[in-house]
DNA sequence: GATGAATGAGATTTCATTCAT
DNA sequence: TATGAATGAAATCTCATTCAT
């Protein structure tokens, strides 16, 4: 008796993205994404009990790698516009190297697929981020304005960048991307 | 004779509205549209001939809206500053008086629904916007980087901005109003 | 007060007609019979009260022309040979003449559009063909086997050739005419 | 592993044609044809991907059928009126034996559902018959008119007759079905 | 565990007929 | 009478899930 198949469920993972990134997650069927995997339909409910299920755990792992790579090489030691600037290149990085799970959390956020549960995780793992912008404040060097509107500033247009970026094909050059990280910086710093 | 009824056009837009911020998108059925418009579902097909249509038509239509109260006073004659920071608003009040509107545009961008001619349609429709910021640059009042770079990031900080005020409930305060256009005006300012 | 206006039903037959002949009864609706003759829905139930009524009604209307056709110039003092000559040539020149409403008849044997009743006047104008045939046996010019062998044989095969004849496209010699009627005539022939 | 089924393919077709013998080829339903065949109407897209798919594969199905059973038994060496006699009354026995084919077959050719593809296949299945005639010519011993004419004669009185004797309910003794066929014999003889 | 056929509820769409103008 | 929008039952087809192998 076989045992349940680690690179199945890395299969079924890809399968969705790819197919997310393709066509969206309103047009995806099990039948789908069975047919990309490479597996069949069936053998989906082996490894996951429902749609939903697949959805929120696809969902709970891209967050999860999210953040993990956000936060890669984080010094608290370090001065801080250096810290931030690392990070924010981190998750600059992380969307463009894996747009398609980006693409797959955007349109996961609103879709009535995401349970509250699921929701709620996804937030507490923005903490960390939160509180890189306190400590910048508390050093006056951003703006001592609303932390929720600086965050959702910051990942706000650099969502909208990475999809430009992307779907525009327009080859990402180290001084547009140093231009970027200005308009951010320009923008919240004190 | 009976014909055809401008008012109900109106109502199954509404109603898709309404259904797509409550449910979203992708779990929006034609029975739930007819339903919520209170007409036969038969009816829809008199005034579209299939739910693609239905969806494409509101899209556009929402488009025209949204670019139509952007540009609400706008006038050339007016200093850079005051005029963009009018558009601005502008775009930030049609986000938050229309925000079912806005969720919708939103849901539809990476659905599979949205044909290219519709796509394109849209995207003619940014180019004031993209004007208005060619004109800020050559009086040398912003940034002179990639037009595309800027109006990017001016809109997917307030897209997300909105979202966040929307579903966090919190006032929009006139302060919270002026903190968010500073920082996008400091982002951009040359 | 308008009244009922005969050239309508015209349109609405010939409409039917030529729906039938190129698509199939199966697959005709009300809007398509409405959209060809030119007239809106609502105005077919103004003139016939269902489908049904109305394809019986073509169906009786065909029938009776068909037969009306048939017995042009019918002479019982003409010797037989060319007195069934001259009718077998009528048949073949309304099936020809009027090959839609041919196509009509045939589809509509079949269907479950054509009631008992319909059926049975159908049959009754068949009868003076019968008698013909019992003319010709009664004179021993024709074979003295059942009739409705010798009906069924002469219809059925003048029906095929019609048809084989107007698809084909291939022009309709006198040469070719005189095989097909020969080849009806040695067939039954005493 | 449970794999497609045969029989159920068989159950499909014979549910087919037991409703259109009963109620024609226009008012069956897919709902119909699994209710008759014992399936789940999805099932049926398991077999079939459209009804005009499963419509147009079972013509296929019967039109090979009648070819095959048509000239069972022929014998290039056998002289030729028996060898046609043969396939004669084989054609004649495949449309009494299964009617419901028949019936199906009569009822696919004008409507809209057998696409040009499967009508061009089953043209050319048509031609062993064609040949068959065209050998009686060089023998001398049928007409030598058109082909297509002798054909067309030969079947579309035979589909007349086999529709009538059924209708009828007339019991097919030996000697009617031995002066129908001399009808047919003395109408092609040289 | 793996497969893919089988299921049936539910989605989209059609269409004969009715109705308001 | 004429119109064509409005209706809703019914048709086709889809798809998440189950089940037999």
């Amino acid at each position: 008796m076989k045992l349940k198949d680690d690179k199945k469920y890395a299969r079924i993972f890809r399968a969705v993205l790819k197919l997310v990134a393709k066509k969206g997650l309103a047009g995806m069927t099990m039948g789908d994404i069975s047919k990309e995997a490479g597996i069949a339909t069936g053998t989906l409910y082996v490894y996951f009990s429902s749609k939903d299920e697949l959805i929120n755990a696809l969902f709970a792992a891209c967050r999860e790698n999210s953040v993990t790579i956000s936060f890669k090489g984080y010094n608290a030691q370090q001065p801080f516009k250096p810290a931030f600037r690392n990070i924010w290149m981190n998750i600059l990085r992380y969307r463009l190297q894996n747009f398609e799970e980006f693409i797959f959390l955007e349109q996961c956020y609103h879709s009535p697929y995401i349970t509250a549960a699921t929701r709620e995780k996804a937030r507490q793992l923005t903490e960390p981020f939160y509180a890189l912008i306190t400590r910048g404040q508390s050093e006056q060097l951003i703006k001592n304005i609303e932390t929720d509107l600086l965050a959702t500033f910051i990942i706000g247009s650099m969502n909208e960048l990475v999809k430009q970026i992307h779907y525009s094909g327009i080859a990402l050059t180290r001084s547009r991307i140093n231009h970027t990280f200005d308009l951010c910086w320009d923008a919240i710093r004190a």
